[in-house]
DNA sequence: CTGTTAGCGCATTCAG
DNA sequence: CTGAATGCGCTAACAG
């Protein structure tokens, strides 16, 4: 069996609220009687029992993050440097992986992280009623995906500016025949897919250029879904002669239904893409880059610092910087159409 | 206050011990009873607390797994299929991210996840040190990244089978000159570089090839080091015609060089990939494919089997299927040399 | 079928 | 600075 607290005690012969204080760190023990126990411990190879602490506590050390889809780049990214900021503060972190529509019923319906986490960091964007559930847990709550919600701390970017970017982008350029390829805005209650159509509309108006709704297609945030809306852009009778992909992911499924259609990228057509993804350098895929990693590491962070001073702080809201990245598949229209 | 089992217990007016059954859905709970007690605990929004029941229990529910780069599509696409069968059985997941040399070293110093999972998944290959550092821990264990450890249930691919097939397919298309992009053999304790390295050998006697210690370079799993590794085989006094990478990211790094250095693919030169990255077939990608999430579920399933009949199951040994899977990225050499 | 009795292993009072 | 007592919320024997 593993060691106990009690074996601890018992080895260096002192009480066992001794060797938890002693381990703990806290106050009030002689330096010699905290080095014998910390090395008894060690002899023992002894750990204290999360369950056991946590029942006698009242904190689990446990941070729930839920996301969906830790597979796409994006989230995993997020997840990898959440983690790192939470293991090196001692605190574990419990996945739930909320992609598949069902699971993520299941979940809002059991709401299974009730009693076991500290504090929750939602990679998805709730919608009322799931926002209202996870206030109900009482733990501190942030979201990296940047849908306002109270009661949250929100990472994030400015959607509408960096879709302006893009855009102002082909504008700028000489494209007027402009195309989008939208993430899907329906059951993520997203944010950004709305912002970045709105962001689309605002410039194409700006610039005094018609929209034509034939123009936006829906790619599902993926390759697939990219390629589809390209091939379905490219039967338009008025084909566009640049596309603002609002993702990176749909932008290379764009590229590749051009490849397949034979034309050429960016002398035939211009595509942009959203997020800098790490496979985008690789295609040469222009794109607006956001800071991921560090929207991850930077929730964490405040969620941690929540918990240090319950109360005292209070949700708050940061914006992190993007950027356009110019590579090669964007370039002034063929014949200055 | 969380509704504890004793609110429902006094709601109902039975025991505690009967909520308790009547929840687990254990045997000896009248029909009549259950229901009420099912209805009460939903009114009060009851859920067992995770801690409690663990210590007393002694079970905990939770499987661990640790991986390095969570960010990357391998074992992103793994911890993804592995969540969804062990939170469809009830089990939660904490997830350690191991990336970091540093992180590595203070998981194995500490063991964090003693007593604190049921069942533990690795994502990496443990050394000898660290194989028995989690072995001590006394839970079952899988692996899928294919080393062959004892106590460790594997689940993995024929490595070597699926570098001899890509190998051969370059010598297949009359190419004699063919270079490798090798993964970092070092620090992983992996056994994938070694076996890869040793078809890509074997291909190369077996077709009276010479081997050139000049056309093997490290190109570290990542796409930058595919890059760099890339320029490296270029500037070999006699380059390769063909080059077989050891994962897809290195391939796509190497992608990238060629098309810097104004080369053509597959006409200048061939590549040839491992692994079929959800973004291969948008490059044109040739490679070996093989299944990804598959192996997340299998090994999150088979731990599970273990947990359900405790001693009778045998760590096992699983290998999934791989294949060729022909793309854009190979021909034969330019003038058949 | 149901209630009672004991812990599970620790953190936290409160004394000393 | 240290020890003894108490309880966190639940599950697992054991009775009945």
């Amino acid at each position: 069996m593993a060691a106990s607290i009690n074996d601890v005690a018992q080895a260096v012969g002192v009480s066992a609220s001794t060797v938890s204080r002693a381990l703990r760190g806290k106050a009030g023990v002689s330096d010699d009687v905290r080095s014998r126990i910390v090395e008894a411990a060690a002899d023992l190879g002894y750990v204290a029992s999360r369950s056991a602490s946590s029942l006698a506590g009242g904190r689990t050390f446990t941070v729930g993050v839920i996301a969906p889809y830790v597979g796409r780049w994006f989230f995993g990214t997020v997840l990898d440097a959440a983690e790192d900021v939470l293991s090196a503060a001692g605190y574990d972190l419990l996945l739930y992986n909320l992609g598949p529509r069902e699971a993520r019923k299941r979940f809002f319906a059991e709401l299974p992280v009730r009693k076991r986490v500290d504090a929750l960091l939602s990679l998805l964007i709730p919608d009322e009623a799931e926002g209202l559930a996870l206030r109900s847990l009482g733990v501190p709550l942030a979201t990296t995906v940047g849908a306002p919600r109270p009661g949250f701390t929100v990472v994030g970017i400015d959607d509408r500016a960096g879709a302006q970017a893009a855009v102002r982008h082909l504008v700028n350029l000489g494209h007027r025949r402009i195309g989008m390829i939208a993430g899907a805005s329906g059951p993520l209650h997203w944010t950004a897919p709305v912002e970045r159509r709105r962001a689309y509309l605002d410039v194409l108006a700006e610039a005094g250029i018609a929209c034509d709704p034939a123009l936006e297609v829906d790619g599902d945030y993926t390759v697939q879904g990219g390629q589809r809306a390209m091939t379905q852009l490219l039967a338009v009778p008025n084909p566009p002669t640049a596309v603002f992909a609002q993702s990176d992911e749909m932008a290379m499924g764009a590229l590749r239904a051009l490849r397949l259609h034979r034309l050429k990228v960016p002398e035939d057509i211009s595509v942009v893409g959203f997020d800098d993804h790490e496979l985008s350098e690789v295609v040469g895929l222009t794109t607006i880059a956001q800071p991921v990693a560090e929207q991850g590491a930077e929730a964490a962070r405040l969620l941690l610092n929540q918990l240090d001073e319950p109360g005292a702080v209070r949700p708050g809201h940061v914006t992190m910087p993007i950027r356009l990245v110019l590579r090669d598949t964007t370039a002034p229209p063929r014949n200055g159409r």
